[in-house]
DNA sequence: GCAGAAAGTGAGGAATCCCTCATGTTTGTG
DNA sequence: CACAAACATGAGGGATTCCTCACTTTCTGC
């Protein structure tokens, strides 16, 4: 039951094609935002960004690997964000720091709806989400990471599921926010409401 | 920004519609759960159901429609089975309650994939995602009509927020538990630690 | 038993999509 | 400079899916 990762089938090394395949996610991703999944298509990708099919299927061998390479660009934008914002906050008062960053996130989704288009895209079918599930697992590990010296108290292993839930549970509810298409700000705090509530938990277990 | 509901173009009246109808329905079911949504056809389901393709869109104009009655028939099992649970168990200890509830829907999932499937299908595309969200909320509504005795300190506005974000929480953690098509039952323990700290939050505030 | 409503049928036109592949061009390197 | 590797191109074959519509059959109520 190896996931089977979706990646691209070749990825540039030269110059010129390097622009054309970032010029081609840049395109996908307004594509996406704009038709939803399942209207995008290879065609109308490599039409908007004005370069020939052929092109396009140099680099993806199918939408399926274009949306999953749309979110793993995300996932490492999010870890980055982790990774500053747990440099610059005292790390003592980890509530409040992941209160921050989920407002933080909640706040990109807002500023750039692509991010929610992505992450629909990848959960909507059997391939791009086994890929994406890898990614997601990848960034709770992340997580586990930053959570760990602010919570020694916790196993290790506990501590994996527990960062696997939160970042499940974040995603989902980030989404959940944004029904209706606007956001709803209650669902965030209320999002918050639940993972102080989980991780106050937890600790005192 | 009123939902546009999907419905069946035309509900049998007769008794040989009926059958049909039902009959589709099951088939689709089977269907659903064995391609995924994306590959799911109308064709494929007449087929399989032995009925001509104009029989089929006599009731459901397209695919979107059948997913979403499998998505209406699912919640009202879940409706069903939440009031019985609210008869049967003495109501004072509501937080027991909710943990067994959610097993049994744990168990509802591992016993019937197709329900999975169903829930995945219908979040997949915007047409259905908004069918589904108004679906999501009565049952919502009814979480909410459960847990009004059980929790008299909270306001009705909380509560009904509060029971949406139940329902949608999990029904997500529900789908998480089943990466890899099969159960993880630490998912379902952590969703149950994450409802319970939630709920006791919430009424310790 | 009859009129009108409900239900049943399936051939087929229109519309997409998918994605390869044969051929030609550019770039990097020894 | 020459040769290999990378890159570029877009016509078109193959495969589906969608869904209507004109016509027949069955049922229901009076």
């Amino acid at each position: 039951m190896t996931a089977e990762i979706l990646e691209p089938r070749r990825r540039p090394t030269q110059e010129r094609s390097h622009k054309k395949f970032d010029h081609l996610l840049i395109v996908a991703r307004e594509l996406l935002l704009e038709v939803g999944f399942e209207s995008f298509t290879c065609e109308e990708v490599a039409s908007r960004a004005e370069l020939p099919i052929g092109t396009l299927y140099q680099f993806f061998q199918n939408k399926y690997v274009i949306v999953c390479e749309l979110d793993r660009v995300d996932a490492v934008s999010v870890r980055m964000e982790l990774a500053n914002f747990a440099e610059a906050i005292p790390s003592l008062d980890w509530l409040k720091f992941l209160n921050r960053f989920i407002d933080h996130m909640a706040a990109m989704w807002v500023s750039d709806p692509s991010r929610r288009a992505v992450w629909l895209a990848v959960q909507s079918t059997p391939a791009t989400r086994a890929t994406a599930a890898v990614t997601e697992r990848e960034l709770a590990a992340g997580v586990a990471h930053v959570l760990a010296p602010l919570t020694p108290g916790t196993p290790r292993e506990r501590r994996r599921i527990m960062a696997e839930v939160l970042v499940h549970v974040v995603y989902s509810m980030l989404n959940f926010s944004i029904r209706d298409g606007q956001e709803h700000s209650e669902a965030i705090i209320e999002l918050k409401r639940l993972v102080t509530a989980y991780l106050l938990a937890a600790e005192h277990a």
